[in-house]
DNA sequence: CTTTTTCCACAGC
DNA sequence: GCTGTGGAAAAAG
C-alpha cells in the first residue's frame, strides 16, 4: 500500500533512506482527501520525526501542487507556512484550501475539515 | 481568547 | 557556536 512504508505492532516505521522517507511522505499526503487537511504534528507521529522536520521536508519537495503539501497545517489550525517558487506565500495555501471546500472558521481551518490519517492508518 | 516563551531537530553558516 | 525554518505546547496576559 504505502511504499517504504512497514507497518508493525500498531505503529509506522519508515525505511530510512532519505529518498524513501520523501516517497513515503508523499503516499501519505495523497491519501488526504479533497477538502481535508491534516497537520505536522500528525504526520511527525506517524514517521517518527518532529514536526518541524516534517515542514522541512515538505518545503524541500520537487514538485507542489501535485503532492498536496498544501493540505498539511499547524495542530492549532492555523495553515502554516508555504513557499511557492521560492515565495513564501500563505496566502496562497489557503486559497488553495478554499478551492479545495476545505472549511475556514475565521484565520484556522474548521475542525470538520481534518483528516484523521493516523485513524485511517492504523484502525 | 491572544501573545510570548521555551523547546524542538536539523541544516547552513 | 549562532541562526533560521512550512512547528508545538505551556505559560502568561
Amino acid at each position: 500500500m504505502i511504499p517504504c512504508l512497514e507497518l508493525n505492532n500498531g505503529s509506522l516505521r519508515v525505511a530510512d533512506s532519505s529518498k524513501c522517507l520523501k516517497e513515503a511522505l508523499k503516499a501519505l499526503l495523497q491519501l488526504i482527501p479533497l477538502g481535508n487537511v491534516t497537520t505536522y504534528k500528525e504526520i511527525g507521529n506517524l514517521l517518527a520525526l518532529s514536526p518541524r522536520e516534517v515542514g522541512k521536508l515538505l518545503k524541500g519537495n520537487d514538485e507542489p501542487i501535485v503532492v498536496p503539501c498544501h493540505r498539511v497545517v499547524k495542530s492549532d489550525g492555523r495553515v502554516g507556512g508555504y513557499t511557492f517558487r521560492s515565495r513564501s506565500n500563505s496566502f496562497l495555501k489557503e486559497k488553495l484550501l478554499r478551492i479545495e471546500g476545505v472549511f475556514f472558521k475565521g484565520t484556522r481551518v474548521s475542525s470538520r475539515s481534518y483528516y484523521g490519517l493516523t485513524q485511517e492508518l492504523l484502525g
